[in-house]
DNA sequence: CGTAGGATCCGCT
DNA sequence: GCGGATCCTACGG
């Protein structure tokens, strides 16, 4: 079977919109140490303005400059010293909007994501988290702005086979803690693969 | 199974 | 200076 890439217009909306979209879909990248791909299970928006938690919340900035481009790029920032993490950017240019790549399953070139984690247990760790999911398929600060719907670019996102709505699960983003009551955090209930760590998002504050 | 603490540094207040 | 869209290891039950 064939897989297409996405097409720009498509993930020109709403990050809400898209993020479930890109539940089952493909994110490849083609580099000299060979191929990895994988296929996204879990996934959380990240909006605008209106967002607490977003990098974009206080306007743009150097950093999450690319949020407020062209969707369909890739979003590539550093946290905690020592991880990269990677989002889809989604929505109008001049509008920030992005979709965090939560976790995935490695499809393809296990083989070469076994020598990037070598902390993983299992093949089911691979990806399976924001900073996993970019170890896993070798993305760091040099992909920052890549375009995932050109054919040429080394890191690409194809279409997956339909996602059915029964098995797709919504809840409070991961370790975020501002907007808990809104459901930005998608994911395919049964895969092996969405991220356990603090699963349902950090231990609340108050009650 | 679970929780705790450390690693490590850039971006923003 | 502070804290973060995290992960790993160690250790307790």
């Amino acid at each position: 079977m064939t897989s297409r890439l996405f097409k720009r217009e498509e993930l020109a909306v709403d990050p809400l919109d898209l993020a479930p979209l890109l539940l089952g879909a493909t994110i490849e990248h083609a580099s000299p140490e060979g191929t990895v791909a994988a296929r996204l299970v879990e996934v959380e928006a990240y909006r605008g303005q209106d967002d607490p938690a977003s990098h974009s919340y206080r306007g743009r900035t150097a950093r999450n400059t690319v949020m407020w481009g062209f969707a369909g790029h890739l979003y590539v920032y550093f946290v905690y010293g020592m991880h990269f993490c990677a989002n889809v950017v989604a929505g109008e240019d001049g509008v920030a909007g992005a979709v965090l790549l939560r976790a995935a399953e490695v499809v393809s070139g296990a083989g070469l994501a076994r020598t990037r984690r070598k902390a993983a247990r299992n093949d089911g760790q691979l990806a399976q988290g924001p900073a996993r999911l970019t170890s896993a398929l070798g993305i760091g600060p040099q992909h920052n702005g890549v375009d995932l719907v050109d054919p040429a670019s080394p890191i690409r996102l194809l279409c997956g086979e339909d996602v059915p709505g029964s098995s797709i699960r919504t809840g409070p983003r991961v370790g975020v803690a501002a907007a808990m009551d809104t459901p930005w955090r998608f994911w395919i209930d049964d895969s092996a693969a969405v991220s356990s760590y603090r699963r349902g998002g950090r231990a609340r504050p108050g009650k």
